[in-house]
DNA sequence: AATATTTATCGTAATATTGCAATATAATAA
DNA sequence: TTATTATATTGCAATATTACGATAAATATT
């Protein structure tokens, strides 16, 4: 973040920004759109549906997991990920907070 | 983005993943929590209302104003800043497909 | 135990973001 | 015209992100 200046911020506001910032990336889309495609969670694969090494693809599965947007539990020699239903909740009340408020504006 | 790979990249991934990015800085998330927060759109007290200089307040709304978050008129002197109800709507459809789609799941 | 397979971590180069001082631009007021 | 006021742009230093080769760690298979 450049020379940050979080702490000058809320914490509310720094945790929104960076459940957003772990969606910023297009391979982090991506991988959500993948695992809302298939009718599972996914055990291995996801390296193979990305134009991405191994370690990046891994470097992106742990944001998502940091933020909570993911979850990941060891199955044998796989990983297996799905996402997480209450941290996309959240991201559809704020806006739907933000709506209910725009309708009682001007423009 | 670094070395980026957005090419590799659908172009809804990386429209989704820019959108986004607008949202990931806490001055961002700030810049239109207080937009809703006032009544109507505001002009001017902006840079007044954020822990930053006026500069880096401008590229912020510069930023949001390219991800068309929101939009700014001329008034006067001034700028309105008014927040953008179609963009934030897309937000918003974004997260209710993806809900509607994960209650088909497993996990 | 040795090997294979899968995912994570480290180190590092290339690029992007952040923040601000200085300055420019634009509109109004005196 | 000359301030004054508000916002934008430029340039640059500090820091963050991205990508990946090399390597480690963990588990399963032989």
């Amino acid at each position: 973040m450049g020379v940050s200046k979080t702490e000058q911020f809320s914490d509310h506001q720094n945790e929104t920004a960076v459940l957003f910032k772990a969606l910023s990336h297009p391979a982090r889309i991506a991988i959500i759109e993948y695992l809302l495609k298939v009718d599972s969670c996914i055990c291995g694969d996801i390296v193979d549906q990305l134009p991405l090494a191994q370690p990046t693809v891994s470097q992106h599965l742990k944001e998502l997991k940091n933020a909570k947007i993911i979850s990941g539990s060891i199955e044998g020699t796989a990983i297996c990920y799905c996402l997480n239903q209450e941290t996309l909740q959240r991201f559809e009340m704020y806006f739907e907070q933000i709506k209910s408020k725009l309708e009682m504006k001007c423009c």
